[in-house]
RNA sequence: GCGCCUGUGGUGGAAUUGGCAGACACGCUAGAUUUAGGUUCUAGUGCGAGAGCGUGGGGGUUCAAGUCCCUCCAGGCGCACCA
């Protein structure tokens, strides 16, 4: 073996050998128990960055490691290729959409080759291709079929000086990110998917899905946002139209002084029709369409409205209350309108104090701290109603049943969940995404293209000139068509799918991902869903793994997927931050980004100390789940170690003496050496198998390393040694696949390290004939004493009392009580 | 603003089930080797002279709290057209 570690021959060695041997390939065979492993695809910018490394990383060592314990893995890669910034570039360098995303795609294959992942590249996908777009425009006409899809009115961010929609993104303090001209709103008809239909079932089904870290299953919960309430009916004075509210406190309707409408409330215009109140409510709806909904609903602004002249009556209390328009209220939650019970919830209370409105309270809380007459702040406790005719006296949670029932029995309300969950816009008015596969036909109406003529190909005579709706209006071939019912002339969809489309059932296309015939055999899919673990960012832990537990759901209901849920174990990785200094000369820690410039670039990082290094600073850092700030530093403790295995190997095999097997104890620094041995195999086993913690796992095999150079000096059983080193290398070998498949290779043992068999632990090696505890006197620690290890709690005490120093300790002491942890501690309480 | 999370030596982190806080690594100090430097090896390294004190601050539960409860503070992520 060469005397350097030469990870650069090394590396490519290997990766050209893995290549050539097609070695990540797999088949379903039903003889082995599977192993799905995916990490969420990238989105081909054209740059791995450190947090691509840190997600790909995990998963290498998760497939590597099922792979040596016999499971057959599925390990495979792709790329999420549609999406705004290939259509940026269009529109500023002038280059095609495709050809720039099939550029970056190769580059970051390239780069994804050199950090040596076990993927399996056959079934590499990339959602901008029409054999993938294809079945993507297949599953939503399945979708429309089943009545999924629908078409709705929305309101887009428009740059009335760019002629364009926005994306949130695109708009930074309510101006255009391109001109800085403020952003407006327009109104357009667009697709939506009915997820709303599956709240219940996405809420329910997060009780199964154990594998599933508890913050991300709780900020679902949150988002689809179920509470249960009341609706209500308010008649309006002297007007022909009700108005319907929500509200989950039902309860305080006799504290309703006032009425609020979202500003897009639909009637709000035709009530304020030539009336004194329309100039100002026309001024104010137009304010709110220029702000975003966190700033609106945000509790710290002060309120604001608009009186609308009209008065809605309590069917409860028979009270004229006014009505306001004000945009704390949203259109998307609810019914739009609230009834307004300023003692009861502070965002009315607010609103009311702004206004001069009366508070009027109706539950008494029994807090002698609240003077209910004079309320500081809205109180929302339970207690006892007040004020509220036949219903005082009673308990406030049983008046919201007794109330909605009483409602609902004069026909003027009903009890109703509610989620916060909205329909899911999927519509883009955008270029570089799947082409929507419907057809309008003034006759038939919205109709699918037929299937056998899927997929619609994007157009590619198309203008990008940042203007205009979407890009593909401008195709002289796209539009015009006829209908697949009645051969009419008809208009296709010029617009395109969310690519959060794309994303959602990537992970079926993989168990069969080159098929023409269908969007994927049901055996295959049935034989490697669902993922047994998925990898990614926690940023993206509500929406795109919403989406996908959606499209999941609904495929099973199509018969598609014999799984409700597609995740059966998520891990959520940490970003990767890095600290730089600022403007002022602090020093910040964040996200790495290139407008920060505390970039650092993997490539730079393989160029200069491999890829092995790269991997296991990664790993090593901080456990996946944590942030993780780059050091430069770490990283060549990193490459030092792996010099430390490679000179420890080259000098062992220089000595000739490899002959691993059965091996006797013979003394003390035999019986350590065997204890760290076991204890590495089981500490790595179980890091990686059970908490992914691979940090503490690297660090048990450098604790082994770091006995290895200290037990060779001295005495050494060459069977015992030889299996430490080949055992070392085998456990090492997921984390870094290159230096520990050299390095077996010149062992001369044949094969592959990544073939081989996970080794298993001798637990007789990792007991311990003595250990230390500790004695503690009122829970300090006073004194450690060396014990055999089987001690009961009585012969422990004993031994302590017999302790000099405690002896001291406690003499003239009234001892209270005395604790014994057997292999732990003793603690003896003493009182005087 | 709302929701979720995090906070431990000079630094990254360890402590998996309420039971010895600081494993492993970086950095630093001293020594050895080589000597042009680096590399490599050995020893030391939470703070404090010490009794002791120490896990963001304050309070609580317990024989015992980094871990459980309350409260405050700081930082991060998400918020529906970035992916």
């Amino acid at each position: 073996m060469q005397d350097k570690y030469n990870f650069r021959e090394i590396e490519k060695k290997w990766q050209d050998v893995w290549a050539d041997t097609n070695a990540f390939k797999v088949e379903e065979d039903p003889e082995k128990e599977k192993y799905y492993v995916l990490e969420m695809f990238p989105y081909p910018s054209g740059k791995l960055h450190m947090g691509h490394v840190r997600n790909y990383s995990i998963g290498d060592v998760i497939a590597r490691f099922k792979k040596m314990n016999g499971y057959n893995v599925l390990h495979p890669m792709g790329y999420d290729a549609f999406g705004l910034p290939a259509e940026n570039a269009a529109i500023k360098h002038n280059v095609e959409p495709a050809e720039w995303t099939w550029g970056n795609i190769a580059e970051m294959n390239r780069q994804l080759r050199e950090l040596g992942l076990s993927y399996d590249w056959d079934r590499e996908v990339a959602t901008a291709h029409p054999k993938y777009y294809r079945w993507m425009q297949w599953i939503f006409i399945q979708f429309f079929k089943k009545g999924l899809a629908y078409k709705k009115e929305s309101s887009v961010n428009w740059c009335p000086s760019c002629q364009t929609v926005l994306a949130n993104e695109q708009v930074v303090d309510g101006c255009c990110e391109r001109c800085g001209s403020p952003v407006g709103k327009k109104n357009l008809s667009q697709w939506y998917f009915k997820i709303t239909d599956y709240a219940e079932r996405l809420l329910d089904n997060l009780d199964k899905l154990e594998g599933w870290p508890t913050k991300v299953k709780t900020m679902q919960r949150n988002w689809i946002g179920k509470s249960h309430g009341a609706e209500v009916t308010f008649q309006i004075k002297d007007y022909d139209e009700t108005l319907t509210v929500f509200t989950t406190r039902v309860d305080t309707i006799y504290g309703t002084t006032f009425m609020v409408l979202a500003p897009e409330y639909p009637s709000v215009l035709k009530m304020v029709e030539g009336t004194e109140y329309e100039a100002d409510v026309k001024a104010y709806i137009d304010r709110c369409a220029h702000m975003n909904e966190i700033e609106r609903t945000s509790t710290t602004n002060e309120k604001t409205g608009v009186f609308i002249g009209k008065y809605a009556i309590n069917p409860f209390s028979g009270a004229e209350m006014p009505i306001y328009i004000s945009d704390y209220v949203l259109m998307g939650y609810g019914t739009g309108a609230v009834m307004g019970v300023p003692a009861h919830d502070q965002r009315d209370f607010d609103f009311a104090k702004k206004f001069g409105i009366d508070i009027i309270p109706v539950i008494d809380v029994h807090d002698p701290d609240i003077d209910l007459n004079n309320l500081q702040e809205a109180c929302a406790a339970e207690g006892t109603l007040i004020n509220s005719a036949e219903f005082s006296g009673m308990d406030n949670k049983e008046a919201i049943q007794k109330i909605a029932e009483v409602a609902e029995e004069r026909g003027i309300g009903k009890k109703t969940i509610n989620y916060r969950l909205r329909d899911w816009l999927i519509s883009r008015q955008r270029y570089w995404g799947t082409p929507i596969p419907m057809i309008h036909c003034d006759t038939c109406g919205w109709v699918p293209e037929k299937e056998e003529n899927l997929p619609v190909l994007l157009p590619t005579d198309v203008e990008f000139t940042g203007k205009g709706e979407s890009p593909i209006v401008t195709s002289k071939t796209f539009v015009d068509t006829v209908c697949p019912i009645c051969g009419k002339p008809a208009k296709r969809e010029v617009d395109t799918m969310d690519t959060f489309l794309d994303s959602s059932w990537y992970f079926l296309r993989y168990c069969d991902a080159r098929n023409d015939e269908e969007v994927f055999s049901k055996e295959k899919a049935d034989y490697w869903m669902n993922v047994d673990q998925y990898i990614g960012g926690v940023e993206h832990a509500i929406m795109h793994l919403m989406y996908a537990r959606f499209f999941q759901m609904a495929l099973h209901d199509l018969g598609l997927v014999k799984d409700e849920e597609p995740f059966k174990n998520l891990l959520t990785q940490g970003m990767v931050t890095k600290g730089y200094y600022n403007d002022k000369d602090e020093y910040i820690i964040a996200k790495m980004s290139k407008s920060l410039g505390n970039v650092v670039s993997p490539a730079e990082i393989i160029e200069k100390y491999g890829a092995d290094t790269a991997r296991m600073f990664i790993l090593f850092a901080a456990p996946p789940e944590r942030e993780l700030e780059w050091s430069d530093r770490g990283v060549e403790g990193c490459y030092r170690f792996l010099n430390r295995i490679w000179r420890l190997v080259a000098e062992f095999i220089e000595k000739g003496n490899n002959v691993p097997g059965e091996y006797e104890i013979r003394n003390e620094a035999d019986k350590k050496l065997a204890y760290l041995l076991n204890y590495a195999i089981k500490k790595v086993t179980e890091d990686i198998r059970d908490r992914f913690n691979f940090n503490t796992a690297i660090s048990s095999v450098m604790e082994l390393v770091n006995e290895m150079y200290k037990y060779k000096e001295g005495d050494v059983n060459h069977a015992l040694y030889s299996t430490a080193v080949k055992t070392m290398i085998i456990l090492l070998a997921p984390f870094v696949p290159h230096i520990t498949e050299e390095i077996w290779e010149n062992l001369g043992y044949g094969g592959s390290v990544h073939a081989q068999a996970w080794p298993s632990y001798d637990e007789s090696a990792l007991v311990k004939d003595e250990i230390e505890i500790v004695i503690q006197i009122n829970g300090k620690n006073k004194e450690k004493i060396n014990i055999p290890g089987e001690l009961s709690r009585d012969e422990m005490l004993e031994i302590a009392k017999e302790n000099d120093i405690i002896k001291g300790l406690i003499e003239g002491k009234n001892v209270v009580k005395m604790i014994a942890v057997p292999g732990r501690l003793i603690n003896i309480v003493i009182k005087g």
